[in-house]
DNA sequence: ATTTGTGCAAAGAGTTTGCAACCAT
DNA sequence: ATGGTTGCAAACTCTTTGCACAAAT
């Protein structure tokens, strides 16, 4: 077993839940993706192309344990469709394809300016933020630029 | 007929379509409306409350239409959620209250933060982006202390 | 008059849930 | 053994669509 395996076992215990094949095959797949976000769909297609045993149902229910046991994170898309990653840690945003859908990370985060202006302009009690930007990446503006 | 009324259906006509009277009481709700943003299920419960003539299906089709007149923008929101508010055409974000919902407009953008960075660190192609901060609001603050 | 728009009902996509059987510890 | 977990099917929510009739310019 892996060490990323190991230590979603040890924090799915902690929570009360176990480490069942299901949710060994939903990490995995997060895990050795090429996407670096996939929706739900997206992590059943994987499953069935693979005649994995894992129904689309507990697909869901996994992902919302998972979830709530900070093993992966979840970012809802501008297209309003839901996608998780696994939870690495390291705080960062995405670069958003609006050609392939696919994802890239940034570590640049506006964190810090927000925190400041809010402070000083309103009496809002900020607990999280989200910051996407859309476009195309490097791939699709060859493709796009072909068409 | 008020100047923003005026101003949509100029619009409108200018991409081909009509100022119905179902489109007027939509563009009227997000007018008049306290909250900032709405989901259409917001709207609709808006359009029962007040037994205006207007089918949920009506409400769905317009806001489509009018997002593609450029008179509407059309938000998602983490939870996944599609809400719409009236475009003025003044670029902002939103402090978005987990409690009660309702988002409340800054100013400030970590736009040319963003383009500096992903120019010298990226080849990616940014078109728009989206920025977000979810906390809790003044008068949530209180109501929350309260409990 | 003509073309766009509407209401209604039905279909679709994505997601959630109840229940009996099953499995990880 | 037993409490969490799964598969299946059905339900649910949100959104979209086809069609005949209605309305705006």
């Amino acid at each position: 077993m892996s060490h990323e395996m190991d230590h979603c076992q040890q924090r799915l215990k902690t929570m009360g839940y176990k480490l069942t094949k299901q949710r060994k095959i939903i990490i995995d797949i997060l895990l050795s993706s090429r996407k670096h976000l996939m929706t739900a769909g997206q992590i059943y297609e994987e499953v069935r192309k693979n005649n994995l045993p894992l129904n689309f149902s507990t697909v869901y229910r996994n992902l919302e344990t998972l979830l709530e046991c900070g093993l992966i994170k979840k970012v809802a898309l501008q297209d309003g469709t839901a996608s998780y990653e696994y939870n690495r840690h390291d705080h960062h945003h995405h670069l958003i394809c609006l050609h392939c859908k696919d994802a890239e990370m940034i570590d640049y985060c506006p964190y810090n300016e927000i925190n400041r202006h809010i402070e000083e302009h309103t009496n809002f009690f900020p607990v999280e933020h989200r910051f996407e930007i859309y476009g195309y990446c490097e791939k699709c503006r060859e493709i796009i630029k072909r068409d």
